[in-house]
DNA sequence: TTAATAGTGTCTGTTAGACATTATAGG
DNA sequence: CCTATAATGTCTAACAGACACTATTAA
């Protein structure tokens, strides 16, 4: 190590003379901004107007501003360009690094790490069109399926046999809505505390048929850490209002997992996690309803973290 | 977005043109290496020889090669530098991303985006001394707990107040061993699934007393992380060699937990799971016993996940 | 009235954890 | 013999999930 640290020290000198001559790397931020709209999971996306992968849709994103921002605010000022929100609103928004890639060829023009984001948001607006740029929208995520399986094609995926996991459901079974017909369960072979890592980023055709670069496979590291952060996290409520009712709570959980649950066991599950949610004492309207009773509302709790979690159904285990 | 879609793409192009011209920002990697060494859990440091920070231990890592190699490659390049391990030991070492690390304020003498790994290795030799640089060496992860302690003080930290959580003992409260005197539980608010996150990154006095740069962060966002993997893989065994006991294995988790653990309850659990541990036949011969029967040897299985999972003591609940 | 939903109650199988017990070895 | 450990057994409380039931509303 020695030598190396020298020689690290010396280039570290050389890069404080000046910067230019050195580290021909350009960082930027990618957002992966999921939000739920119609009761179906929606991701930011914006339309390429210049080569490479003009006219295909791609994560919004944009470079780090050297010496002037972190990741975080780079990444928050990102989205708040491509939302269009104020501060205000974005600060309703769960917004949490999610990894970063860098392998040499992800970008034919040159070396680009990109610092990936998640973004939990409740029902937005429209994004903003473009001006002359292609534009930018929501895209339902099912429909972009085919490009997450093509990223999700190479090596480092280990194919699992079609056996049986051993929890076989959740809360589930019953009442179940939106089976989500066009979502392949389980693309991911649920790594789930790990980081994304990075080691097929740029393999295979880039972005065959779906997302520019390697966006899709970021995509679908997002959409994993996204299903496995609200089985351990209240994070769910980050994608509704102010105040909700157990029902929406639970059309968030299928949604996002692609599952019906049972209604009267979550109902329950949930008013038994201490801190997920805590009652307004009121009741809602709930337009669009074909009867029932109406629901009582509530606010996201004060846990951080939830004990015990909700865990999805499905989850392969080992060989059994 | 338009107009910044648009801004983008040119500076893209200008980018292409001359790399050199644009991104005053360098791209390194940081591992944060852990091994277990005589039941302590150490970490792999070099000692800087030159400003800023000269004198003072900082996780080993480099800057990424541009254009020639990925950060998975970066990073592995790096540990095998600094282990001198070959290929073949470095095969048995897991690695994985953290997290990266951007603060404009985090090297001071230039925008330097750090990309942390994790590794965790069995037990390691001692790192190469340093030639004309200080040195490296594994640390005592406890010798440098008030670093990290100092690194959270920052203000995204949540103090939580020392109620009790709700589960009491994990396999736990019985025969422990090692406690860890100097080790304070439970220093992050286990976010657990989530990344690291780098809103303090470079707050606060930088490496106070401890590590330099936001080195300590990064080192106690790695603990945080491993303690959590281990609940949910099987990635204890990557402590150990390629066969082991159940004693050697709940030593791994009492270890990097910091808690001792019931013998029996984790005996019957780890071989519960499974695909966890699998029985080699054969018994071991147990230097250093004092007494009991011979252990029974197994090796890793073929799992990638537990399930159920081994969840730590002591995680605290919501309020209850 | 019918259908759909909110919210509760009850039952069963599984699991975590406390605790006890037996067997095997070293000093 | 004494002590420490390996490995297994037993008991209890908690929990997940299945299922049933009521009450309330829209159409």
């Amino acid at each position: 190590m020695a030598e190396h640290d020298a020689a690290r020290a010396e280039r570290d000198f050389l890069a404080a003379y000046d910067p230019r001559a050195f580290a021909p790397i350009a960082v930027t931020v990618d957002i992966v901004a999921l939000t739920l709209r119609a009761g179906r999971l929606d991701v930011l996306a914006v339309r390429r107007g210049e080569q490479p992968f003009a006219g295909r849709w791609a994560l919004p994103g944009g470079f780090v501003r050297a010496g002037r921002e972190s990741l975080d605010e780079a990444a928050a000022r990102e989205l708040a360009e491509e939302t269009g929100l104020d501060a205000a609103a974005l600060g309703r928004v769960h917004l949490e690094q999610l990894g970063s890639y860098g392998s040499p060829a992800r970008d034919p023009r040159m070396h680009v790490v990109s610092v990936a984001y998640l973004a939990f948001a409740p029902g937005l607006p429209e994004a903003r069109p473009g001006g002359d740029a292609a534009g930018a929208g929501w895209l339902p995520v099912e429909a972009i399926a085919e490009a997450i399986a093509a990223a999700e094609q190479p090596d480092t995926v280990r194919v699992r046999p079609p056996q049986q996991g051993r929890r076989s459901g959740t809360y589930g079974g019953g009442t179940g809505r939106r089976p989500l017909p066009g979502e392949q369960p389980g693309e991911r072979p649920g790594d789930l505390p790990a980081g994304p890592g990075e080691q097929a980023a740029g393999q295979g055709p880039p972005g065959a048929g779906g997302l520019a670069f390697d966006h899709g496979r970021i995509l679908a590291d997002g959409l994993e850490r996204a299903r496995a952060k609200i089985e351990y996290t209240p994070l769910a409520t980050a994608f509704l209002g102010e105040t909700f009712t157990i029902s929406e709570l639970r059309a968030v959980y299928e949604t996002v997992w692609g599952a019906p649950l049972h209604a009267g066991n979550f109902h329950r599950k949930v008013l038994s996690v201490h801190g997920f949610v805590e009652p307004t004492g009121e009741t809602g309207s709930r337009p669009g309803s074909r009867g029932g009773p109406r629901a009582r509302l509530y606010r996201a709790g004060r846990a951080r973290l939830l004990h015990p979690a909700l865990l999805r159904p499905d989850r392969e285990a080992g060989p059994r």
